[in-house]
DNA sequence: CTCACCCACTCGTCTAGATACCTAAAGGAG
DNA sequence: CTCCTTTAGGTATCTAGACGAGTGGGTGAG
């Protein structure tokens, strides 16, 4: 095995009192930072780091494990670890739900994404009743059972949100809303149609890391957060007439909001 | 040494694909879950979960690894290993800028922090002129140099934000902008005694891994992402007039947000 | 009774292996 | 030329043990 090239990577600090793997993990995360390992590349193997740094092989899987829960490499089962790229990711504007982006045929995320030039997807259909949750049925005003929408979109086959739609039964019971296929515009242009004329919506956001089964859900990798995101959809009577409950690879989403300054 | 509760924790399935440190941490988490083991509870230490599994102490450690890297659990060196208690979180709402807020002479964190019981605390000042960064010169329209004012927020003792405004030398320099404590309502009553007119505000949304600095600033747990809001404030002549980057401890804060459906 | 000290228990770090499995490239059989 | 096998080099998992260092309770000296 050929040593690493020298000025790569420092030396250990044997007086410092810092634990190695975090001195380990701090130079190869410099060496990342400052781009002597680019996106995709490959870091030196866990046996040419025992060798280049004198440790034991636990002490390198140490550090690299730190920068994995960082989320800034990822390893491969035989092949190696390398420093993770970051996705492109997709700009959620405050104004995506207004009503002139209803009008056309396909969906918002359909539309996005091909003018991003990538290829969306939308699976896991699941449209069935069922109990409401405490919260659900408490944002909705005390509905007992609800309307639930289950899918996943995905970007160029990467799967990047997991959403749930809840809707009172007394309004989407009998309705397109109740299809796998609700037509043009999505569920938000067949609320309008039933009369219940939306006002606002109000989104809640949260920053958590995810569950086990959101890291499969979503094929997350170790260190990417999700954001939770709760909107809830007001007509102008005053009345939740859905709840989205959203679940988004952190990695891949910037949301973007627009505040009155009165 | 006294053996575990028997039936608080299964047994190990050697027959799984399962590695045996997962099938171990997936226990432990079911049974937080499950409410077995409550907020700020004490789980089994290493040595009596090697008793019980009949596995080395490094297993358990990997398995507890994997929950703190989920931020359900914390190790206390010398005490245990320890239920991670869902701190008290942060709600900010979409008005929170609204002009009305600002005829009071607190500052909004600390009228908030008050009101629901806490205890507020701002540290930290750093108030300089210096280069912009790419990003904050595009932001604010291609300026050079900038006024910077930096300071961390703290509920109870606990840091839950850092947050940094940048602002135009022209607009900044010489006024109670450029001071430690700009005075009551904060430096967008300021901006707008100076004649800026404050019209809307931008707000860009990223939850990401914290980098060193920020857990040690932020002093955050492990498994604890970041928000990261950068909100750009416009005057009523389309300029931008100030531009706040701010990271916050994910666990610490709900933001809200309200959209029209026009 | 008080206080300093000791000790048991805890997690933190590190070593030195063993075995398993995955990947990719080289080489041989057909 | 294609396909299978081999092999080298990766990571994944696990064991067994050593020493370090923080915590907190008990104990014995004063």
């Amino acid at each position: 095995m050929s040593p690493l090239p020298s000025g790569l990577l420092g030396d250990l600090d044997p007086t410092s009192d810092r634990a190695v793997f975090r001195q380990i993990a701090d130079q190869l995360r410099e060496a990342i930072d400052r781009g002597r390992f680019r996106e995709g590349e490959k870091l030196p193997s866990e046996a040419e780091l025992v060798e280049h740094y004198g440790v034991s092989r636990m002490t390198v899987r140490n550090s690299f494990s730190i920068l994995q829960g960082e989320g800034l490499v990822h390893a491969e089962h035989g092949k190696g670890v390398f420093v993770r790229p970051r996705p492109p990711v997709r700009r959620l504007a405050s104004d995506r739900f207004a009503r002139r982006h209803r009008e056309q045929g396909k969906s918002a995320f359909i539309v996005e994404a091909n003018a991003a030039g990538s290829h969306p997807q939308v699976d896991s259909l699941e449209v069935k009743e069922e109990k409401a949750s405490q919260d659900i049925s408490t944002r909705l005003g005390s509905v007992r059972r609800v309307l639930a929408r289950r899918r996943r979109y995905l970007l160029d086959g990467r799967p990047v949100e997991f959403a749930t739609s809840y809707l009172p039964l007394d309004i989407a019971r009998g309705t397109p809303i109740a299809e796998p296929n609700p037509g043009p515009g999505g569920i938000y242009a067949r609320l309008e149609e039933l009369g219940h004329r939306l006002d606002h919506f109000e989104e809640e956001i949260r920053a958590r890391m995810p569950s086990p089964a959101e890291v499969k859900t979503l094929h997350l990798a170790a260190g990417v957060p999700v954001i939770h995101l709760i909107r809830t959809a007001f007509d102008t009577e005053g009345r939740a007439v859905e709840v989205c409950d959203t679940v988004m690879a952190a990695d891949a989403y910037v949301l973007s909001y627009q505040l009155p300054a009165t």
